[in-house]
DNA sequence: TAGTAATATAGCAATATTGCTATTAACTGC
DNA sequence: GCAGTTAATAGCAATATTGCTATATTACTA
């Protein structure tokens, strides 16, 4: 029913999930690879990097913000992104920590 | 319009955005886990692990699949799957490749 | 205060995803 | 061949996601 039975699982698989839902678009993958370019958290009109309208990238930058991989700050009449350094390493680590676990293959 | 602009993006932007949707489902990420937790490629019955209908178990096990991350053999009337080794590492390169990018943090 | 610039929100249409039941397909054992 | 078991597919309803245009909000500037 494109509804997820969210109380089935355990808090880690949920929150695996829901963070790697927020890099499952390669517009907010566009987006962290130019925040990544980026010395600093400039704030640079990404209208002109991925061609999408305004009112979609505001929406992408909140779907970002939400899974805590951006921190945004305002600055006066703009809005300065960059990436969340602690919780970027966290997620990071959270991944590892996955993939990890796989030793050996079997066939 | 629930359509994404693909023909915008780099190979390797779709090819993580596609990966992380494949990771984007608690439940695929319990039966990863529930493979992880398996010496070998035991096919179980997981509808006994994860409270779904066999029908919705199969579609999840064939995005799996599809994103090559699990690897399914016919063994008589069952199926035997197991994580994908050589993919499974690859993907693992390919995130901390990403999360590598991010070296120093501004803010 | 009025005007401009930048971002966010509202509201919509189209498509994608998720889950189910019912059915089909493929193999096993009799 | 025929019943039983297991996984896959068909087809559906409900919800989520994505994208747009239009509008609102916020902060600066004259």
């Amino acid at each position: 029913m494109g509804v997820t039975k969210t109380e089935a699982y355990t808090a880690p698989q949920l929150e695996l999930a829901d963070l790697c839902k927020a890099l499952a678009h390669p517009a907010r993958v566009a987006i962290l690879e130019h925040l990544l370019t980026q010395d600093c958290c400039i704030c640079q009109d990404l209208t002109d990097v991925i061609d999408l309208s305004q009112p979609t990238l505001s929406r992408h930058l909140q779907v970002l913000r939400d899974a805590g991989l951006i921190l945004g700050t305002t600055e006066g009449t703009s809005r300065s992104y960059c990436i969340h350094p602690a919780h970027w390493r966290r997620v990071q680590g959270m991944l590892n920590g996955f993939f990890d676990r796989f030793q050996d293959g079997c066939c």
